[in-house]
DNA sequence: CACCAGGCGATCT
DNA sequence: AGATCGCATGGT
């Protein structure tokens, strides 16, 4: 698949009252509120003046104006080796709308993207998406932060924040296995928690090595071996961790844009190369709309 | 009390 | 292939 690339910005280190930081100016398609409050991760909320949480590994605290995206937590180095990868920051969303716009029927994807503009796909560590969308399943967003909040309390490692605070780390399929399906059964997981324990041993196993070398049918047919796994996670993991941007995920509000909007009839097939991008902008436009009315 | 939530597996026909 | 049901838990 061909991404359309730009080049990553140049930052600035420097600290105040508050931490070190490294800051660069604000992309034209950047919002924090909406990259991290669209369903892609369940790990950042809201705090002081923006948005915080853990992600490569470092508790990071993001706050945007007009012109600049500041984030606490994080060096220069690490900036350039892990968060500007994870935050997707070489890749052009106005080329992507176009090819977006050219495959979909004209009407409300204009209008969901004009609402959902700012958000980008996150790259996101693999084991810890397949997990998050397990846990998803039949389940609703503020439950599933609380119970991956807990889970990495639990099991996962301590990080040390620029607050002087300590947060945790997503767990290890080691660490996951070590808890148990009892021990998950505790964090409220339910019927989830033997999913978990498949997708942990199968993860040991060697099922994912090699993962990001296949294409999309064979890493989909991969993540269907799971139990817990079907249609609709595996897209998720396949958007969210994968890097294929043709995923289109159909969840329970998507279906309800495609009656609603495309007389419940919508060929996925011929959607484009971009497609789970559009879907995410019909998921957060649709969710955005509802909260509003 | 129902019904729902970024669904899936088992069990039917 | 397609339809139905149970599933853990917490919120409305």
């Amino acid at each position: 698949m061909t991404i359309q690339k730009t080049v990553y910005p140049t930052v600035t280190a420097s600290a105040d009252n508050v931490g070190s930081y490294v800051e660069f100016k604000r992309p034209e398609y950047f919002d924090i509120y909406k990259i991290f409050d669209c369903g892609q991760t369940f790990r950042f909320d809201p705090y002081d003046d923006g948005i915080a949480g853990v992600a490569c590994g470092m508790y990071l605290y993001f706050v945007q104006s007009d012109d600049k995206i500041r984030i606490y937590g994080c060096e220069e180095n690490d900036f350039y080796s892990s968060l500007a990868p994870y935050l997707g920051l070489d890749r052009d969303y106005g080329k992507i709308n176009e090819d977006i716009f050219a495959h979909f029927p004209t009407g409300v994807i204009q209008e969901a993207e004009s609402v959902s503009r700012g958000i980008r796909i996150l790259t996101q560590p693999l084991w810890e998406t397949l997990c998050s969308f397990i846990i998803s399943q039949n389940n609703n967003i503020p439950r599933i932060k609380k119970i991956i909040a807990s889970l990495s309390a639990e099991c996962g490692n301590k990080i040390e924040c620029f607050d002087g605070q300590i947060r945790y780390d997503f767990p290890s399929a080691e660490q996951l296995l070590l808890c148990g399906e009892d021990g998950l059964k505790e964090l409220k997981t339910g019927f989830r928690a033997k999913y978990l324990i498949d997708c942990a041993e199968k993860w040991q196993a060697g099922t994912f090595d090699g993962f990001d070398t296949l294409s999309y049918i064979d890493a989909k047919e991969r993540l269907l071996t799971v139990k817990g796994i079907g249609e609709k996670v595996a897209n998720c993991v396949l958007l969210f961790a994968g890097e294929k941007y043709n995923a289109f995920p159909v969840d329970v509000w998507i279906k309800k844009v495609i009656d609603k909007y495309y007389d419940g009839n919508l060929d996925i097939t011929s959607l484009g190369d971009y497609a789970g991008i559009a879907q995410q902008y019909l998921f957060y436009y649709e969710r955005y709309v509802k909260a509003d009315t």
